[in-house]
DNA sequence: TATCTTATTGCAAATAATTTGCAATAAGAT
DNA sequence: ATCTTATTGCAAATTATTTGCAATAAGATA
């Protein structure tokens, strides 16, 4: 959270209820939420969760998360890694990125290689 | 095409004009979908286009492909592969998979893994 | 602390995307 | 050729997202 505010304050932005109470509800989260679920528990106006949402998605503070349901989810950033997601109640977890396990493919189309992204899908223990 | 025919008349589903114009979208597409792209290239009413859709995905006729910019692309199905994404003009390519190279995680709150996506970005060889 | 500038908010309204109800049509079985 | 009913296309409803704008309040400055 602190470091939030203070990236938001040196870039100019200001703080406000609004984008504290987003915070929180991202904070509070166990697992990526989509639009309308931080619509729902975020006490300030719809509009405004959907502009600090893009916000905080420009600047970095959040990311974005697609996985097969095609909703769009949104957690706190923390660096480059991949997801483990329960099939059953949609938990998600997330795991380190280990790069040596990943071959590179030589597609002939495609220069380089510039990002990746991998999601397990499996049943939670929850669930199980 | 005639697979997909095939499968729909065994379930039961009839074959029309609608569902055979969406497939010939989808036949002549190099690379996935959106829904709005196949409204409005495909030469039947946009309900109709919805529903198929629908239809299609649920008999695994065709794949949603989810990818960073959150919109739900379609395909025809081609059995498990991963995607190579041009992040310069949304171009995606098909590429194999290679089980072997995915070290599979031992997450605690995971107890099996069923399935596992792969998605590369980079630009391709047009854009650089 | 009081004042000022202007970024941000919240409302209302516009737009866009998707779903639903229903009567007319036509696929394909007989 | 006829019949049953799945499917279509229209219109309308619903839902999600974006935009315009006046009121508010964050935080810089004196």
């Amino acid at each position: 959270m602190k470091n939030a505010l203070k990236l938001l304050r040196k870039k100019g932005y200001r703080i406000t209820p609004a984008r504290i109470a987003l915070l929180n509800s991202l904070i509070q989260s166990d697992t990526p939420r989509t639009i309308q679920e931080l619509v729902t528990c975020t006490p300030s106006n719809e509009v405004s969760v959907y502009r600090n949402i893009e916000l905080f998605t420009n600047q970095r503070i959040i990311e974005v998360i697609n996985l097969v349901d095609s909703l769009p989810r949104y957690a706190l950033s923390h660096g480059h890694h991949h997801h483990i997601v329960c099939t059953c109640c949609d938990f998600i977890a997330h795991i380190p990125c280990n790069d040596t396990s990943l071959s590179i493919p030589n597609h002939t189309s495609f220069a380089n290689i510039t990002d990746h992204e991998v999601t397990y899908y499996g049943i939670c223990k929850n669930c199980s």
